[in-house]
DNA sequence: ATACATTTGTACCAATCATTTCAAAAAGCT
DNA sequence: AGCTTTTTGAAATGATTGGTACAAATGTAT
């Protein structure tokens, strides 16, 4: 009996992820995101709910599709290192392709949002927890495997690669030659083996 | 014959700067900027200009006192490995006193604004270039002294450095346990000798 | 003391903000 | 076709936005 829904959920909500992408949380005005889903702003209301709620929407389906990079890595490698740098990789194929530098969405939410939205911050701080869960294995597998050094622990490395991640990708907003950026994964990478 | 200002010009500069560090140019209204500084609306536009003047003028002045953190730590340095190291502590204790987890104000501007004012662009252009300049210098010093080894040139660990340097600021954020942060600087260091 | 330049306080501006209201239109179900 | 539920469109909500106007207050120099 009901009436369905005539617009592409997943469309809208990719085109509101980019825009608060782009232009932050603060930045970004209801009447942006009606102009560029053309959609209305009353639809905009019933069936995501309010400003917030849009952001923390589009925020949690980025981590997930961030995940799936990782993921993408995973099955792609042949050991754990180089998962790891499938994953730096990745990143990089990411930003190159992102012509308007965009950077990282997750840490251009830290940046503006993890200290005055406590709801925010609790999705940021499980991203990171579970980033770096999936680098500590990672690295544990990797070193039993002996295709990475026993240098430090997994979970020392797990930090280090997070931090190196996350360097990366607030070069790429100014930094948009692949040699330079390639040539950080490389020394990253090297200090592993 | 003119009258003089009454209240302390850097003063106001380093409570404007907290608040925009802390809530983003976008999060922070001129109501906000009023009342934090005690000052009058009047006297904030006469004095310093409109928003995005304030704003700049704020990051101009975080970027001279970033590069005195890096100037303090060459001084405090025997040699420039160790100056290198200098700069990681001292961007250590800088976010540890930081209760807010604000971060870096120059990377949450990278974040926020990079994109949508030219102006703010520049200026993030040209803190990259003296920043990458500098370890660049620092690293070539510190090969010829045989205190950094020679596996990379020197402009390859200073893009390294400033990737790591800057995801060390961001992961400051969320996590302000002094152990983790110094075990991400002693494996970026090792890397180095 | 008087003249003068600047700062200050108050009030105000139009524009924009996020959000709501509500009737009209549209589509599935019987 | 007719009923029902939902989606729409347009308008309007009150609050807040960045910025300005202008007279009064203030301090300096003559």
């Amino acid at each position: 009996m009901p009436r369905t829904e005539v617009f592409n959920r997943d469309l809208i909500l990719s085109q509101v992820r980019d825009i608060f992408w782009n232009k932050g949380f603060n930045g970004t005005s209801m009447r942006d995101l009606v102009e560029t889903t053309g959609l209305n702003r009353s639809s905009l209301y019933n069936s995501f709910g309010n400003k917030q709620c849009l952001y923390e929407l589009v925020l949690k389906k980025y981590q997930e599709d961030n995940s799936l990079l990782f993921q993408d890595a995973l099955i792609r490698a042949d050991n754990p290192r180089q998962a790891i740098r499938n994953i730096f990789e990745n990143i990089l194929d990411n930003m190159l392709q992102d012509t308007k530098q965009k950077g990282c969405f997750i840490l251009n939410s830290k940046a503006e949002l993890s200290r005055s939205e406590p709801s925010i911050r609790v999705l940021l701080e499980k991203n990171e927890a579970s980033e770096l869960k999936l680098l500590k294995n990672l690295v544990k597998e990797g070193q039993d495997h002996e295709v990475i050094n026993i240098e430090n622990a997994p979970e020392e490395y797990a930090y280090y690669l997070y931090n190196a991640f996350q360097g990366f990708r607030m070069t790429g907003i100014l930094v948009n030659d692949r040699a330079k950026l390639q040539n950080i994964i490389n020394i990253n990478m090297k200090k592993l083996s």
